[in-house]
DNA sequence: GCTTATATCGTAAGGATTACTAATTATTCT
DNA sequence: AGAATAATTAGTAATCCTTACGATATAAGC
């Protein structure tokens, strides 16, 4: 099914409107998958087939999806809240590589978590719903360029 | 080793001084190490025994601290950046539960994550420096009281 | 078509953090 | 010890991101 039909109907499904603001918001979402878009990216993108968008609306739009597990917001360090579709089951968030070098951020889809999840259950009485797993480190071809200092911890991972 | 002289020694070590007033800030911390403290609530605390104390003056000192491995800043979704004693090692940080009915935040000291860094260092060609492990979800004892809603992923997590 | 609810727009208000200047404290050199 | 230099602090102003608000516009129900 077309993923923007897909996410309609979970907007029908709570009574909520998927209107051509929200479309063109979801779209850029979806035609940016890999970005991590901030709330001032997504209002650019947008802006550019919709100049009319007001700000208030890509917050409080960004705000209901997550709300409907669409995606999910998260904070990298960079001072900005940013949003990450989350995969179709809605369940649970990939991973990431944040690399110090060259700031690249990277996604595993695979969910390697599934155990931890249970001996966390087992020995914790803890019924886990979602994970959040982030790699700081260096990729091995960034290794060579040297490290621009230690700066990164800064950030609020 | 005392802890307090361990920190001030990293401190002398990088060219920088442990004055009073950062002393004072590392004391709070090392005592309210369970608590994930903001920085509003450690200038609150400090300033119990250290009324002159000023706010730029925390924060300063949360981002030395910071700089040189001893606290990690993370953001748990509430708005306000938080600070997280790193393990003696200064290597790796710990792993959180987090409660989506009482809210509470619990630290899982163990580093489960060896073989998972491994494989991503194989498979990825990443090496792994540092991480971020955080599950949501509930505790068995609090599944009884019904769940708030979810309105937690709002919170930037 | 009129009424009511929902969504948007633009901007004002809020809150957390950073930037900045003057004052204070420590260090160095003679 | 005393002057000069450097490091640190205090207090507040400025900045930036986000939320709140009132007015307008759009859609839904009868």
């Amino acid at each position: 099914m077309n993923r923007v039909t897909n996410i309609s109907q979970q907007f029908a499904a709570h009574n909520y409107k998927l209107t051509p603001q929200r479309e063109a918001i979801v779209r850029i979402l979806l035609d940016n998958e890999k970005d991590h878009l901030s709330v001032e990216e997504v209002y650019m993108l947008v802006k550019r087939k919709f100049p009319h968008l007001g700000l208030a609306t890509v917050y409080r739009t960004l705000e209901l999806l997550c709300e409907l597990h669409i995606v999910q917001k998260m904070n990298f360090g960079d001072g900005v809240a940013r949003y990450d579709l989350r995969d179709d089951d809605h369940m649970h968030m990939h991973h990431h590589l944040i690399c110090n070098v060259c700031g690249k951020l990277e996604e595993i889809k695979d969910d390697w978590l599934l155990e931890l999840e249970a001996r966390v259950a087992r020995e914790y009485g803890f019924s886990v719903t979602d994970h959040r797993l982030d790699f700081k480190g260096t990729y091995n071809s960034c290794q060579k360029n040297g490290c621009k200092g230690d700066k990164e911890c800064r950030a609020v991972s």
